[in-house]
DNA sequence: TCTGGGGTCCTAGGACCC
DNA sequence: TCTGGGGTCCTAGGACCC
């Protein structure tokens, strides 16, 4: 058995454990750059607001209905993440965090009453982190995902659904859209709605061989687990990232390649220090930039441009170097750029790391010790303290005007009682 | 005026081998 | 006229996730 601990509105819901005063009022979260609604409480659900909407296009409902608006807060979100999840790790032996919102729970093996036993994850996390959080148990993951579902359909389950009987199972599936099916994605549905499929159950019904055929591996796989046979595995190690991407949209347009040099070398710091975290080195730095593709009335470009490193490399100066070259090689004036980013790629394990024989090695440790000493710094002063003249002021151009404080994780804002 | 960011897995097809 | 058979590795792009 399988369960799935899905965080109800997440954003949101963070926003209101510290403005209480929320609850019940429809209230949403925006994207970066204030761009679109990407978490909305049940409240805006109902307004009409929908996932990815754009504030402009929404504008009118936000102003009637006095929908509360707040910019996006990763330092929030992810303390409040960890605090559930720490609740979670005392409720099975092996826990996979999912996303942000989400984590798998391998629950092989116990002997409980697995109904009640959801109720009482769900309601130990409200209690101890205050956010809402829907429990889902079943025989595979797809079908987990499905059951936490109904715990947000259905009040009465009070937060936790165990769905494992056979007959409960069609009778699910067969009211769950198919469209709402983890695994299933808008490229299928098309197919789907063609052939008639529109439920779940109807799904499972289609021939092994012509699923096999039509949605490759990974649509056999949901059609198997929708049967009940679990067929995706459980990974609770977290792997190094194979990628690493910092990418913004800007607030304003840029033109000039000065600008762009400040954010891409931002971005790029960024990507080292993720890449540096994970312990990693990485061998390619490929940046791109791009104009706004909404605009009509502007000449529209896309400029990229990949660099191999020598060697691979965890080193602050490098890997912004190569960045800054990348940037100018690809540079046109006269075109408003909107978007840009940094990639890291080719990436292996720094301590798996030979030295090559062209390099010199003093040279090396010198730039390791630096790269060390800003992390340090950085930790010790908070990010940002040191950063390369390039830089500029270290920040990243975006708007988040309507952002709450960072009540968890800074000092000064910390709520105060009185 | 205004439209997010960061990932993974899988497959087909090209290039290459004997 | 007729044009083998079997394999690996790599990459780009598609599809999907939150």
């Amino acid at each position: 058995m399988y369960a799935l601990a899905d965080c109800n509105n997440f954003f949101v819901s963070c926003e209101r454990v510290f403005r209480p005063d929320l609850a019940g009022r429809p209230v949403i979260v925006l994207s970066n750059n204030d761009g679109c609604a990407v978490s909305r409480s049940n409240e805006a659900k109902a307004l009409g607001i929908k996932m990815g909407d754009p504030l402009f296009k929404i504008r009118p409902i936000v102003d009637r209905y006095g929908v509360a608006v707040f910019s996006s807060n990763f330092p929030l979100y992810g303390d409040m993440s960890r605090r559930v999840q720490e609740v979670l790790a005392e409720y099975a032996p092996a826990v996979e965090v999912y996303s942000i919102d989400e984590a798998f729970l391998d629950l092989n093996g116990m002997d409980v009453d697995f109904d009640a036993y959801a109720k009482q994850i769900s309601a130990d996390c409200w209690k101890r982190t205050s956010i809402p959080v829907s429990v889902g148990i079943a025989p595979s993951k797809t079908l987990a995902k499905i059951a936490s579902k109904l715990c947000k359909k259905y009040p009465k389950l009070k937060g936790g659904c165990f769905l494992h009987r056979p007959e409960d199972i069609e009778k699910v599936l067969r009211s769950f859209p198919v469209e709402d099916v983890w695994g299933i994605g808008r490229r299928s549905v098309k197919k789907l709605v063609s052939m008639g499929i529109r439920t779940a159950w109807d799904y499972t019904q289609l021939g092994e061989l012509q699923v096999r055929k039509m949605f490759n591996l990974p649509g056999y796989r949901t059609w198997r687990e929708l049967r009940g046979v679990p067929c995706i595995g459980f990974e609770d190690v977290i792997e190094p990232k194979q990628s690493i991407c910092v990418s913004r949209s800007f607030a304003h347009e840029i033109t000039a390649l000065a600008d762009l040099s400040q954010q891409v070398a931002n971005f790029a710091y960024s990507a080292a220090e993720k890449l540096r975290r994970q312990k990693s080195v990485c061998q390619e730095v490929a940046v791109f930039a791009l104009t706004n593709r909404f605009r009509d009335d502007a000449p529209q470009t896309f400029g990229s441009h990949l660099t191999v490193l020598p060697n691979p490399s965890d080193d602050y100066r490098a890997i912004i170097g190569a960045a800054l070259g990348a940037c100018r090689s690809f540079w046109r004036s006269g075109y408003a750029y909107k978007k840009a980013g940094v990639l890291l790629g080719r990436i292996g394990q720094a301590s798996a790391q030979v030295p090559s024989l062209f390099e010199d090695a003093s040279e090396l440790e010198r730039s390791e010790r630096l790269s060390r000493a800003l992390d340090d710094i950085s930790s010790a002063y908070g990010r940002g303290t040191v950063r390369f003249g390039n830089q500029g002021d270290g920040r990243i151009r975006s708007s988040c005007e309507r952002q709450s404080p960072h009540y968890t994780t800074l000092w000064s804002d910390i709520p105060k009682v009185r």
